[in-house]
DNA sequence: GTCTATACCACGATAGAC
DNA sequence: GTCTATCGTGGTATAGAC
């Protein structure tokens, strides 16, 4: 059915904004059907529980890492992919619709509320670390390519809670820069 | 009065750690209550309010920032305080009772909670910030020691999620052992 | 001054109407 | 196949008993 599936991508979009803003404990099913303009019980009719919609917007992210890891795999040096990569992280982190650190929260929420939906949340952090990594074993000794991955995406990661507290994209454009450096000259 | 004060220390600290583990919204006051023995109505006695209680421990976390930054203080060097500095940060993240980002999951939480409890949090940040970078000055370049500072602190913080997704000590011993050594040479 | 019984509401979930 | 009225539980908070 065409409204059907309509409705239902509705209620994903506005469940992953709302758990991003304020968690997944802290959000309502009447919030995100307010949200989605769909009527508050109806929710039970596309998802079976609240878990299966956060499984939904978990899916939902992976698309979205996905793309976004597809649009850097276009630069043309190792370098240049994972600075487009950096780039495309500091866009959600800093220039999002609120400051926050992407994934961190969804991955500490969720491991809170089930091992199935934990474990998915860090297949989404573990396919970053994979890519880079990959990225990195092109131009560096591959033997430091997993340590370099992990420095990366937890520098970015920590970049997410400054720019939360510092509100100054200024700064954190200086931030971020200075790893773009660093994936020149890894170490 | 002499219980009155432990009970109200024994909810404070119950809550600190089932904050960290289950998040502000996802802790219940019967979860405070039950964890510290004390009977489930009884809390607002000692707190006007479940908001009330998180000042207490946003206050709480402040006092253990405080000594542990005084035991960081007693290193020799700018350089051997901001190790121990970071070591504490490590106990936190790592050997805690939980593979979490101190602080990070707290400061995301409170602030989506009310202006007044996300700036409460964001005076720990604060904090580790600018007593790192009053360290930093004191052997480099004045100018870049709030940059440094921000590096420092969002680095150890990012480490905090890898330690989540890891869960392998060794392996973060080696991430943080790379921040040692880039506090020696910080760039 | 300390604690308990309880109000009241919002939550996740369901049974069954259209 | 789609949606609504409603249930039971468990949440925060309070009035008032000891």
């Amino acid at each position: 059915m065409r409204s059907s599936t309509e409705k239902r991508e509705r209620l994903i979009l506005a469940a992953k904004r709302l758990f991003y803003r304020r968690g997944f404990a802290g959000t309502s099913l009447s919030d995100v059907a307010e949200d989605s303009s769909v009527p508050v019980g109806n929710v039970y009719y596309y998802f079976k529980s609240k878990e299966s919609l956060a499984e939904a917007v978990v899916a939902a992210y992976q698309n979205d890492i996905q793309e976004w890891t597809r649009a850097a795999e276009l630069g043309p040096t190792p370098q240049e992919r994972l600075k487009l990569w950096l780039r495309g992280y500091f866009a959600m982190s800093v220039d999002g619709e609120d400051w926050n650190c992407p994934f961190g929260r969804l991955l500490i929420d969720l491991r809170q509320q089930s091992d199935r939906l934990g474990e998915l949340a860090c297949t989404l952090y573990q396919f970053m670390l994979s890519w880079t990594s990959k990225e990195f074993a092109l131009y560096s000794d591959p033997a430091d390519s997993e340590r370099l991955a992990q420095n990366l995406v937890s520098r970015a990661q920590g970049l997410g809670i400054l720019a939360l507290v510092l509100q100054d994209r200024v700064e954190l454009v200086a931030r971020f820069q200075e790893v773009e450096n660093w994936i020149d000259q890894p170490s």
